[in-house]
DNA sequence: CATGAATGAGCCTTCATTCAT
DNA sequence: TATGAATGAAGGCTCATTCAT
């Protein structure tokens, strides 16, 4: 019984080591440039054994896609909640915080980004409808915690919020790539303190103010 | 002299078609999808032919490279007077138009973001930083006007205009990668104002206003 | 006891099983193209469980091989006496039935001539000498009827008795081939009396009768 | 333009040659057997060479076949005219040579037997078919002249012609499986008789005879 | 004894590149 | 100069076989 359960587990973990192995050289080399044996001896592990894993080079592109959504679904669903802001200050910080995160989720690695914007980009159609839909689902939640907002009359009523959601998004993953190259703190910072005062403030000198 | 002038002219000639049958071939296909064989079919020369005009497969992706950033880099200076508005008005006008423009010059044909966005920047890291470099003359262009609005005192003289110059150029390359996919010249329309509304009025309920 | 000897059981028929799937499935898709995890998959078994019981791939194909050789020994030796006949016209029948039996040992089942006369000749000489010795026993077997009928003074004295049986034997397998590929009874009856005819008239127009 | 004849006429000779190696090496080691790098390196060149001339390994038993086909469908038509005989010993010969000669075709190189009759009818049922029609159609040329025979009244006239034909078609088969085995003129004199006795004369002794 | 995970030899096929014509 | 025939490195994938559990 636990033999089985134990060698399931074996298995399982193989997998996830492929996976990870496999996400690993992605980001390094390039898909293309990738090579089953290549992922497979950096495991230590015959390159037929890949195969009893995956189907195919295609199916572990997917998984690792797939690897990266469920963490990004996971870390957002955490955070979802576009209900919880009494005060615009606290409006204000929470978007803050969303955002951090979504930024986070995809610059915690700059391997992230390397392999699901531009790997996964030069696959196939399906691989590039994938991630779309998963950016899409991003702009989708900033869209909500703006309607929120606009709802809450902490933001202009007139707001396009869907549009505004994706330049938001566009602005954000400019930080994401920003940070894949130098992954310094500070300017991390200056860039997303530069975002939050473009969506609240935006750039215009105010007369009154 | 004038024969050879002949031959120059179509040995430059051909280079050119070579260009675009590869731009076209990355385009459409990809990259690492792409075989030398597949562009001479194009153009009905033999593939040996290629190697006459280009020392590799990564030495064209190169030039279509430098061949989209030279475009660019014209339709940039055509552009580029910062210095022209005198009026706030006149100062949103033309750093709309402008911005139109940046956008117009990657989103007038889908083939050029598929393939410098995505396509390059899955080569190796020579390319990919050229690309990077492109995205930041775009960024440092918007950041030019920025800083002369700062001085005409029409923005912000708080404004961080290097990072909020590259907020607002990854709101410009969403907007690109939507009409990518969707071509719709409503859609952009309004991308176009919702990111022009957040540059100037922020997304914040005004008290006064 | 009695336990050594149902595991012993048990052993045999699962032999036996996995001789019967082998034949299943090199009938089915050929030696070549049948692995050894499709005859255990087919009988829901380990596929390293098949190495408990062949030594190999080799192996079992031979055993596939034996099985048919007996099965056709069997029905062979009880058909075989060619001492039997009284008069020329029971010596036909007898012949007839010998043949028909014959003949119907192959074509009883299609996969039989599939495997026997086609896959397992394209596995190594040691194969194709085994299946060329059954047939030339086949063969040697309608020799002896040959003789003895010519021994009875039914067959002409002068009738080269081995050449004979392998020409008639050879119209044996092209009736047995016939069959695999329509199955029709009535073309099968057409076939055997063609041969019959054939082998006691000749095909001559007989100026007396 | 005779450098263009050449290269192709080169190029036919090699497309040639890669047929007659692979004949060969079907024929010694079996298709399945056969790597198209043994192919290349018998010939000396190199395997990606062998991509240039035929699609895939199965293309190339394809072209084989083709090619033993079409030597026999040639050796076939030299001989066709079932209407010459004026006489039944004319008849008899004709036959006579006729038979030879189609039995020659196949014998004439222990090769094609086992590559036509073996290995081809391993690779997929659109191959099988192929060879079965080719012996389909040896079998007709037989009928044929039988049924010359029949209307010049040198043979039965309540012949089977097609079924008897189909069943000297299988002897001569048998002929020729014998000549791919010892290829010992001697023997084969003396099945080809036996072959034709049995035709016009039967086995059964003759009351009057 | 049964299992199936692991293995790697081996095969087919592609394609960038070279070079003789 | 243009060509395309030739090449072989490289890579994806299969499958017979072994062996620890």
């Amino acid at each position: 019984m636990t033999g089985i359960n134990r060698r399931q587990l074996k298995k399982d973990e193989l997998k996830r080591d492929i996976i990870d192995a496999a996400f690993e050289a992605f980001a390094k080399a390039g898909y293309h440039n990738t090579g089953i044996a290549d992922i497979a001896e950096t495991l230590g592990i015959g390159h037929g054994t890949f195969y009893r894993y995956f189907q195919n080079k295609r199916d572990i592109i997917d998984h690792v896609v797939a690897d990266l959504a469920s963490r990004i679904a996971v870390a957002m669903s955490e955070e979802n909640d576009p209900t919880g802001a009494r005060t615009l200050d606290e409006y204000r910080h929470q978007v803050a915080r969303i955002g951090e995160s979504l930024v986070s989720i995809l610059s915690e690695d700059p391997r992230i980004p390397r392999v699901l914007l531009f790997e996964a980009m030069t696959v196939d159609d399906a691989l590039r409808s994938r991630v779309s839909e998963m950016l899409d689902a991003m702009a989708s939640m900033t869209a909500a915690y703006l309607h929120h907002g606009v709802g809450l009359g902490y933001l202009r009523a007139d707001l396009d919020v869907e549009f505004t959601a994706k330049a938001i998004n566009g602005a954000m993953i400019a930080l994401v790539l920003q940070d894949m190259q130098s992954a310094d703190a500070a300017i991390r910072t200056r860039f997303s303190e530069a975002i939050q005062r473009l969506m609240y403030d935006g750039i215009a000198a105010r007369p009154g103010a």
